[in-house]
RNA sequence: CGCGGGGUAGAGCAGUUGGCAGCUCGUCGGGCUCAUAACCCGGAGGUCGCAGGUUCGAGUCCUGCCCCCGCAACCA
């Protein structure tokens, strides 16, 4: 007998500097629907997940908060595993780039491509870019200056066009142009190997074609990563470090390596698209390097939008997977993610699409035809179901054939990892089984003895549609496929399996539930959007009637906008004062800066500039007015003028409004 | 000429290799009574952003233009 099949597939690593939000669940719940499919057709599954934990941002958030980094990252773990189980996330393995094994086996990495020269240490002179920390090469530089000869004498970071510096320091090089070549080869090789498609033509135009640079993998800025054994003063850097995760999961480079030896090469990397470029260029370098088998496909998904753009606390746009959990349950949740946004790419959230999308697929549709399902076949059949035996009739044959369809088009759509398509083809066996009940008119025969027979035959079809529904749903529902068997009096282990998924497969004699409970209540659209919208805006839910109740100020939920308390200190490290506007003037060429003269107390006065013109169509009335400002904040230029702190003013929903100080407080006074 | 994604029914979207323009919701009308005020049928509603071109035939291919949205510019 030979062994079945294998599938691994796995998630990004996520970067726990904040809460998970809906479009990281996004991705996690595709991947397990993926794991899901593929174990119910009899796979062997390896699904990974986890979150990579080093980096210079950790190493700052941790010191924040007071606590050591591994402290921090420990603590972010816990919750993204917990809310995995919320999901009821079906991985094997949850990796942590500050797994003892990891950081042992990516040092051995390291190492190696050091002796094979795949790596050079170099004292190097880059670009980099203090704000992003990151190192640019010349061609990635925008804005680049040039003097006489030709030569790079400076530009500006891609990402943020903040002015770069020439840095001197010592770095380790990967030599990626080496591999360019072979990697083209196999891309063309293995057409499907990134997708969607598009993806595919932007790296190759973008990175690949205009020639790899060496790629900087390692950093003396920092410390909390994996040290280079050879030269601990070095910290690996973040791709080496995080892509790894993909094998070092499975125990490559150690002795316990039979899961790698079993289901290396990956067959799916799931990635969102920003991340594209490192899982179809580095990450299948650096296993070239090493000399092993590169993964099947990269699929680079989209994203999770809101309908006012990206979803941002300031915008207060910001839905959390935890609350649409607890009030609308775990399966309305992950059918909406992979119903509503085509995978690959972006969809976009609004409670309006959501609360429909419950209400008319589930509660009207599927729901409601296994709710009038059961309770015809109590009513007329005594809750008896027979066994399956075969289409009689035209309207019969047409309900079988389609579910046959609807099984094969589904798996069609699925090996494709279009959910969204899939789910469609599923609810087309749903509308027309309630057509169906249409058509066969069940009550009229009801009323006529001698057709128990033919009513008994239309409420096999029927339990026979649902079971054939509910069994394709496995994957993207945990729990009502099994509530769909209960109720229809199934043994949910047999009427569950691939083995059975074709119309007609079970035949068993059933008894169904006596009452069947609705699986999908039906939902108040006016009040559910409104209760969601309300979260969103930042959580203070519509409940009003504990007036009453006593005040205890220890049991008020404290809303913040920010993850995390802060201790004192860090507070006190900022330093407030109260400033008088001098003068206030539009800046010359831009929308939304203004640009502020300000008497704070200093030794002359200082400049300051705010992006709110748009609140603010008459700068010159703001003169004489008293404002906050942060006194010690950095100075840096934006449109080429300095600004030399910052203007506190309250925001909701995008819009701003300057905090006012009392006329009569002094120049300079510190707020404390 | 910064990069990227788009413009198809009132709204949100599908439209694979060019071959009668579709889906969901809404709307109007009808049917049914088993069911969660659910279900079923039918109608109305589209210059497929604009202008050219290729073709027997273009939403689809080619050229030019217009507009919108992200990102980056300027939001510390």
């Amino acid at each position: 007998m030979a062994d079945k099949e294998t599938f691994y597939i796995t998630t990004p690593i996520y970067y726990p500097s904040g809460k998970l939000h809906i479009g990281n669940a996004y991705s996690t719940i595709a991947c397990d629907v993926m794991a899901r499919y593929k174990r119910m057709k009899g796979y062997e599954v390896f699904y990974l997940t986890g979150s990579d934990e080093h980096g210079q941002k950790i190493e700052q958030k941790a010191e924040e908060l007071g606590i050591s980094p591994q402290t921090y990252v420990d603590g972010m773990a816990e919750g993204m595993q917990k809310l995995w189980k919320t999901l009821d996330i079906s991985n094997d393995k949850f990796i942590r780039t500050t797994d003892p094994t990891h950081e042992k086996v990516v040092a051995a990495i390291f190492e190696r491509f050091l002796e094979q020269g795949d790596i050079y240490l170099d004292e190097y002179e880059g670009w980099y870019s203090v704000p992003d920390e990151t190192f640019y090469t010349e061609t990635q530089l925008e804005d680049v200056e040039r003097d006489a000869d030709g030569n790079v004498i400076g530009g500006k970071s891609p990402d943020s066009g903040h002015p770069v510096e020439l840095v001197k320091e010592e770095s380790y090089f990967f030599k990626m142009s080496k591999y360019a070549d072979r990697l083209l080869k196999y891309y063309e090789e293995h057409a499907d190997f990134i997708q969607p498609e598009s993806r595919k033509n932007e790296m190759i135009n973008n990175f690949i074609k205009p020639g790899l640079e060496d790629l900087a993998v390692s950093r003396t800025t920092f410390s909390w990563g994996v040290k280079v054994p050879s030269n601990p003063k070095h910290v690996i850097y973040v791709w080496i470090d995080a892509l790894a995760n993909y094998i070092t999961a499975m125990g490559y480079g150690t002795e316990d390596d039979e899961l790698f030896n079993k289901f290396w090469p990956a067959d799916v990397h799931m990635v969102g698209k920003e991340i594209v470029r490192f899982h179809t260029i580095y990450w299948p370098i650096m296993l070239m390097a090493l000399d092993l088998p590169l993964p099947k496909k990269v699929f680079g998904h989209g994203w999770l939008l809101m309908k006012d753009g990206k979803m941002s606390k300031s915008k207060g746009n910001v839905v959390y997977p935890e609350m649409l959990v607890e009030r609308y349950g775990l399966d309305s949740l992950r059918y909406y993610l992979m119903r509503e946004v085509p995978f690959g790419s972006d969809g976009v959230f609004t409670p309006e699409d959501y609360v429909s999308r419950i209400n008319y697929d589930l509660a009207n549709d599927l729901g409601n035809l296994l709710n009038r399902t059961v309770a015809m076949i109590n009513k007329y059949l005594g809750g008896k179901l027979p066994a399956y035996s075969g289409t009689q009739t035209e309207f019969d044959n047409e309900l079988k054939t389609l579910a046959d369809n609807v099984v094969s088009d589904y798996q069609v759509e699925m090996d494709n990892m279009q959910f969204s398509s899939a789910l469609n083809h599923i609810w087309t066996l749903i509308s027309r089984a309630n057509k169906y009940i249409d058509e066969t008119e069940p009550w009229k025969l009801a009323k006529d003895d001698s057709k128990t027979a033919e009513l008994s035959n239309i409420m096999v079809h029927l339990a026979e549609s649902l079971r054939v529904s509910a069994v394709l749903l496995q994957p993207f529902m945990t729990h009502s496929p099994k509530a769909i068997f209960t109720q229809l009096g199934m043994d949910t282990e047999t009427a569950g399996t691939w083995e059975t998924v074709e119309f007609g497969d079970f035949k068993a004699e059933t008894q169904v539930a006596a009452k069947g409970e609705p699986i999908f209540p039906r939902l108040d659209a006016e009040e559910e959007v409104n209760y969601i919208q309300a979260q969103m805006a930042g959580g203070t839910p519509v409940v009003e009637e504990e007036e009453t109740k006593e005040w205890d100020p220890e049991e008020t939920e404290l809303v913040s906008i920010k993850d995390k308390e802060i201790k004192f200190d860090a507070f006190e490290k900022v330093e407030l004062k109260v400033a008088e506007v001098i003068s206030c003037s539009k800046v010359e060429g831009a929308d939304k800066l203004l640009k502020f003269r300000l008497d704070a107390g200093d030794k002359g006065h200082r400049q300051i500039l705010s992006g709110i013109a748009q609140w603010y169509p008459d700068p010159e009335a703001l003169i004489g007015k008293k404002v906050i400002i942060v006194a010690n904040l950095k100075p840096r230029k934006m449109r080429g003028e300095i600004s030399q702190g910052m203007i506190l003013s309250a925001e909701k929903d995008g819009e701003l409004k300057i905090i006012e100080a009392p006329t009569d407080a002094p120049n300079g006074s510190e707020v404390a």
